[in-house]
RNA sequence: UCCUGAGUAGCUCAGCUGGUUAGAGCAUCUGACUGUUAAUCAGAGGGUCCGCGGUUCAAGUCCGUGCUCAGGAGCCA
């Protein structure tokens, strides 16, 4: 692409360049000094280049401004492109000249640790960092290849509101403000329902954008705002649905594989455990994965008058972290676990024709401790049955007729599933904490910046 | 919401059964150095020991309370 805008030459440039004489903006990654000699990493976008600057090469303005650069100032250098075993990248530049653009004082991030909190708390500057730019980087990765994934496979985008009357799934605690003089609206916590009318107008569908869940949740894996993508098909049976979530899963890895190698390295994650995940994934059935549970003793741990009490776990309950990790220890791929207790799940699920205590919904559990990335289900399309669901969450009748009239004109089998992009980049770029793989996170006690 | 832990220099932390002027490394500043990449060496500055109240001759240390943060549970993607 042809820009119309500065152009500069920038550090992923440099290997074309040797020899020639360029001009390089940028910040200051780090610097040390050696008395006629200043190197000074210089960062700009991904890249980081060595410019050495050699007293008896420069004026003696020159060598002042590059003494006096700090970390995370920014300037200009010029100089030639030297190919150098000793320079990160092979290759450095050989400053000529130098402008100081502004001197940056007191950086508070330093090449030493620090501490969770304080890094958050200075996430505007944090992001600076090498190893958060990769995070990013993969991230960026990670969503256009979702988009391609579904944009080559006949889906359509179709955008579903933020502002909703209700809660979709009448579980989760919502995010609340007020809407005009039509009462209380609430930040939507999931895009599906409205991705069911769009199914039935253009076929298969996907909405990707940001929800909300108000939960106090305080853990590694949940953020109160995150960034969902959801396709929705018509016609397709919960077979489907799983063939498409494995499908889709796959290709998300495989071009983070073939575009990453230089993140991965940066981040030093384990490149193996991801060159495994080809499809067929693992599939279990919720019945096979409780047998599973109760012949290898892993119990349920309940809260009985503040102590904790262990039981066989019994067919019924939901998994909780510890049996889900529990099962997953056994898998080097990601496993669909199906045909949960319909008690469980969602009212919109739609019952096992085989089983009427049973949802046809489906998890993809996450290897590594990846944890849930996948949530879905073949939603129920008759018309009573929906009515009688609803009745039964004590969900007001008015707020779903609209979705009712789904079950009414031209009712169709349909499924669709919700992939949470944080939780896979944290899989994928092996980040310890979910906070990492968002630019800005939002957490309970976390709003700033 | 519940359980557990933490709060001491800009950052990461040490500080014993209460005791005299509260320490280290890094960062910052000054000086030396032509190959650094966590540079090295010499020197300097830097503290409301989270707040409030209490016990005591004496509190960073003990007690009470409040605030903030982290990890986990539940909920989920």
């Amino acid at each position: 692409m042809k820009s119309r805008y500065k152009s500069y030459k920038t550090v992923e440039d440099l290997p074309k360049l040797a020899g020639e004489t360029v001009t390089l903006r940028g910040w200051v990654y780090k610097k040390t000094g050696k008395g006629k000699l200043q190197f000074i990493q210089l960062r700009y976008g991904t890249g980081i280049a060595q410019c050495v600057v050699f007293k008896n090469n420069v004026t003696e303005e020159a060598f002042a401004k590059a003494k006096a650069l700090t970390q995370e100032s920014s300037l200009t250098v010029t100089g030639k492109v030297v190919a150098s075993g000793k320079a990160p990248g092979g290759y450095e530049i050989d400053a000529a000249g130098l402008e100081i653009i502004h001197i940056s004082q007191d950086y508070p991030i330093s090449a030493k640790e620090h501490g969770d909190s304080f890094l958050i708390e200075h996430r505007h500057l944090w992001l600076r960092s090498a190893r958060q730019h990769a995070i990013m980087r993969v991230r960026a990765v990670i969503i256009k290849a979702i988009r391609d994934f579904f944009d080559a496979s006949g889906f359509k985008l179709m955008d579903s509101p933020i502002l909703t009357p209700n809660a979709c799934e009448g579980t989760s605690t919502l995010f609340e403000t007020k809407y005009f003089d039509l009462g209380k609206a609430y930040l939507s916590q999931s895009g599906q329902l409205y991705a069911e009318a769009s199914a039935m107008a253009l076929g298969k569908v996907y909405t990707f954008g940001p929800v909300f869940r108000a939960e106090r949740s305080k853990t590694r894996k949940h953020l109160t705002e995150f960034w969902m993508v959801e396709p929705e098909m018509a016609f397709f049976d919960l077979d489907d649905d799983m063939d498409l979530a494995e499908d889709l899963v796959e290709y998300i890895v495989e071009c983070a594989l073939r575009s990453c190698q230089k993140e991965f390295a940066v981040l030093q994650r384990d490149i193996s455990a991801l060159e495994r995940i080809k499809r067929p994934f693992y599939r279990i059935s919720y019945s096979e994965a409780v047998e599973w549970l109760q012949k290898n003793k892993v119990p349920i741990i309940r809260k009985i008058d503040g102590r904790d009490v262990e039981s066989p776990f019994p067919w019924g309950e939901d998994f909780g972290t510890v049996q889900e990790e529990a099962l997953m220890e056994q898998f080097d791929k990601p496993c669909i676990i199906h045909r949960y207790p319909a008690a469980v799940k969602a009212f919109y699920m739609k019952r096992d024709p085989a089983d009427d205590k049973l949802s046809l919904a489906m998890d993809m559990l996450g290897p590594e401790k990846a944890g849930e990335i996948i949530g879905g289900s073949q939603r129920e399309d008759d018309y009573d049955t929906m009515l009688e669901r609803i009745k039964e969450d004590k969900l007001d009748e008015a707020d779903f007729k609209w979705f009712l009239d789904l079950r009414k004109y031209g009712s169709v089998p349909h499924s669709g599933f919700g992939l949470g992009v944080e939780r896979v980049v944290k899989w994928i770029t092996g980040a310890k904490h979910i906070r990492e793989t968002i630019p800005m996170p939002r957490m309970i006690h976390r709003i700033i910046p």
